[in-house]
RNA sequence: GGCGGCGUAGCCGAGUGGUUCAGGCAAGGGCCUGCAAAGCCCCGUACACGGGUUCGAUUCCCGUCGCCGCCUCCA
């Protein structure tokens, strides 16, 4: 039984999807307007781990994350730049996918962009006017009412009265909205913004309409899970679930939300200016080691990313990579895996991947601990559960270092040619000259192993 | 002020009412090796503080302190 945390119902919850075999989850992406930062990494690589695993258990899953390529930060961004708002989006969409490429992030099935369903928006602010939860400001908009709702506040457990007593202080009171609570689902154009025709002006979608509309679109009424940052949950996810079920639609069965990164104790964001791009974490340690280090953290919980943070989650990546580099040399052949229910077990209990990590550490140890001792049938049966859960979280072992984070830049012959040498010189005693052969290597960026079967080697 | 989360050995980080326990990284000892590297073995009685419940609490309850998130754009 796979249980997860709902942060609706705020507690482990059974899944139980909605079509059986079948998962249909919707993620929120990006609204591409900077730089993608390290917490953005975190989140992407959260949901993908997610998706593996419940499409290695055997599911159907469909995973949709948008695109939000119009809202007022590219707005403002791309005036700021100079640049028209699509190219400011294309350009930072571009770089948001050739990062996630290299932490292996499974593209999704299917990536919707605001722009392209503003029909289908249109169509869901008709719905909720005609159901008299919405309202037009002539020359401003059109406002969801919240308080049509008597449900507003249940995922992020806030009441009305709540959000009132802290509205007073903390939101700017346009006193054309009839409640400060209130939110636009439409905004009239401005002259020189991006626009499109409406039956309430020209104007652009509000930020959380283009969520419902396409959620609701791609994956239907009352689709499996939603997903996305902590920072969503109000009022991005609220407000999506206002404006799908105030109009009489079916939403999200279970909500799903990631935990924040920090800096030094403070959340990393763009308004803080504390942010390391992703770019620069995954140049400086390797993407691997970005992934790894998020699952080393359960995805609830907040967590640091930094240098030392990476570093010793590369240093685990290698004792992977050495694994399967001994098994290569040992001659170990692939079976299949033989005993996965120790991860399965906690990947089921809500997606307990630092308990997994240590199911994980436990196999590999016994394979070591097996081609230590030359049994190479239980040596290949554990490298095996090894591979299968790190495949299942979408870890990539290379039995030769990690050719991604550190490209071959040719020259193996002359390697091979200094081995053989140095292995010559330590046939006749010369371990002067081996030595000297072996720190030279080293200095070129080649780590040496011998082993009963040869010497190995490896680019660091 | 309202809502919520967290405080675990040097660091990171799971978990549980009770004989042995996470796991990783770092440090130390040993085996292996010409020396290394890789690997294996050994080694740390930690659970913020104060009460309470209990035969017994790190784990349950209450309180205190501290940190953090959301309530505003935010992954």
């Amino acid at each position: 039984m796979l249980r997860l945390f709902d942060t609706a119902a705020r507690d482990l919850v059974e899944f139980v999807p909605r079509v059986e075999g079948s998962v249909s989850m919707y993620v929120c992406g990006p609204t591409p307007y900077d730089h993608p930062h390290v917490g953005h990494g975190r989140t992407v690589v959260v949901f993908d781990v997610v998706r593996r695993y419940l499409a290695w258990r055997g599911y159907r899953v469909t995973f949709v994350s948008n695109v939000t390529d119009v809202e007022d930060r590219i707005i403002a961004r791309a005036a700021e730049r100079g640049l028209t708002e699509p190219q400011l989006a294309r350009a930072f969409e571009a770089e948001h996918w050739e990062q996630m490429d290299r932490l292996g992030v499974a593209r999704p099935d299917e990536t919707p962009h605001a722009t392209e369903f503003v029909p289908q928006m249109l169509a869901l602010i008709g719905e909720l006017i005609a159901q008299g939860r919405a309202y037009v400001i002539e020359g401003s908009g059109v406002y969801f009412q919240v308080d049509t709702l008597a449900s507003y506040g249940k995922l992020s457990g806030r009441t009305l009265e709540q959000l009132l007593d802290s509205a007073g202080a903390r939101i700017d009171i346009d006193d054309e909205k009839r409640s400060p609570v209130d939110f636009a689902l439409w905004k009239a154009a401005k002259p020189g913004e991006p626009a499109w025709d409406s039956p309430w002006g020209r104007g652009r979608p509000g930020w959380h309409i283009e969520c419902s509309a396409m959620s609701l679109e791609i994956l239907g009424e009352g689709f499996d899970i939603h997903g996305g940052g902590d920072d969503l949950v109000f009022p991005h996810h609220e407000n999506e679930i206002a404006q799908a079920e105030g109009a009489g639609h079916v939403f999200a069965h279970y909500w799903l939300h990631s935990g924040m990164v920090m800096v030094a104790g403070e959340k990393m964001s763009k308004s803080l200016g504390n942010f390391t791009t992703l770019r620069a974490a995954l140049n400086a340690h390797g993407p691997r080691a970005f992934r790894w280090l998020v699952i080393r953290n359960h995805y609830r919980r907040q967590m640091e990313i930094n240098d030392g943070a990476l570093r010793a989650a590369a240093k685990e990546i290698d004792g992977f990579d050495a694994l399967a580099r001994r098994a290569r040399v040992a001659g170990i052949a692939a079976v299949a895996p033989s005993d996965l229910d120790a991860f399965r077990a906690v990947m089921d209990d809500d997606f307990d991947t630092p308990a997994a990590v240590a199911v994980i550490h436990g196999w590999r140890r016994e394979a070591n601990a097996a081609i230590d001792a030359a049994q190479l049938d239980v040596a290949a049966a554990r490298l095996a559960d090894v591979q299968a859960a790190l495949g299942a979280l979408g870890v990539v072992v290379d039995d030769v270092g990690a050719p991604a984070d550190a490209p071959a830049d040719g020259g193996d012959a002359a390697v091979d040619t200094a081995v053989a040498a140095r292995n010559a010189a330590r046939a006749r005693k010369d371990f002067a000259e081996a030595d000297r052969l072996r720190d030279e290597l080293k200095a070129q960026g080649v780590e040496l192993e011998d082993t009963p079967q040869g010497t190995i080697w490896r680019r660091t």
